[in-house]
DNA sequence: ACTTGACCTTCAAGTGACTCGAAGGTTTAT
DNA sequence: ATAAACCTTCGAGTCACTTGAAGGTCAAGT
């Protein structure tokens, strides 16, 4: 009835790339595919279905082992709901962590990089990378 | 006249692991210290100052390709000034850029958290995992 | 003298989530 | 007949390390 479609066909309508998608076959996330006599993997509509799943269970940052849990589970005919809603919780408390951590580095960052607009490029000493190197500025304080 | 320390105590001293310390020699980072005759590395205090530095240039996340650069800069006697002003810049704006996606994420995996909070596990069906899936959601709005 | 424990050494493999390249097979069109 | 646009597998590379195995060294304690 419906036609298996190709593995480019399958990344252009997922979102995935297809050497991803193998990647993902290869690993345990995805099931195996059909195959055509020449051994082209041949995807259907509810393989589709799947793929734009994972995408976007990837598109959310969600790490592979939790992606090929939940796969897992929504094969087994089982609801992943636990699953969804505890990584879901998890991801969002790990980014906000991260973007805390990443705000401070910016922070950082751009008061080195304040600082050293008005310092020269002189060598070895008073120079832009004393902003940035802990010896040198623990000597300049002494 | 300075005794030279072990590994150990230069990764104490710099904040940088015993192993981190034997990547980055490894990988051209760092220059290879000397050995005792037992082969033991040895670093002074000069190794520890650039040992520190480099802890300092890890702290902001700067790639150790630029790293690399920046230490072999220093030990060549010419000014990294240049390249670490770059650095600098550039990773700035990389964890802006960064930031701003992961916010986007929080976002999304927040309002997730609480659409999910009304819905019940049941399955295959108005599942929590709805709200995570492209292929369900679109079906719910036809 | 011997042993214990805390060091140190090298090398190989594993991590996460892929990407890239090589070398080759298949299908469709011209 | 051949070109192009697909597809296949396999191995290695990426990044910045960490972990493990198997063993050598050194000072202190018994």
């Amino acid at each position: 009835m419906q036609q298996a479609l190709q593995i480019g066909e399958a990344a252009r309508r997922s979102g995935l790339a297809a050497t991803a998608i193998r990647y993902y076959e290869e690993s345990g996330v995805l099931p195996e595919p059909e195959r055509t006599d020449s051994g082209y993997r041949g995807y259907d509509n509810g393989d589709i279905d799947l793929l734009r799943f994972v995408a976007r269970l990837r598109a959310l940052e969600f790490p592979l082992a939790d992606v090929r849990e939940i796969v897992a589970l929504r094969r087994d005919g089982k609801a992943p709901c636990g699953k969804v809603r505890a990584t879901i919780s998890r991801e969002a408390a790990a980014i906000q962590s991260r973007i805390a951590d990443l705000r401070r580095l910016e922070q950082e960052l751009r008061a080195l990089e304040a600082e050293a607009k008005d310092l020269p490029d002189s060598w070895p000493s008073a120079c832009v990378c004393d902003v940035v190197d802990p010896v040198r500025t623990a000597k300049d304080r002494a």
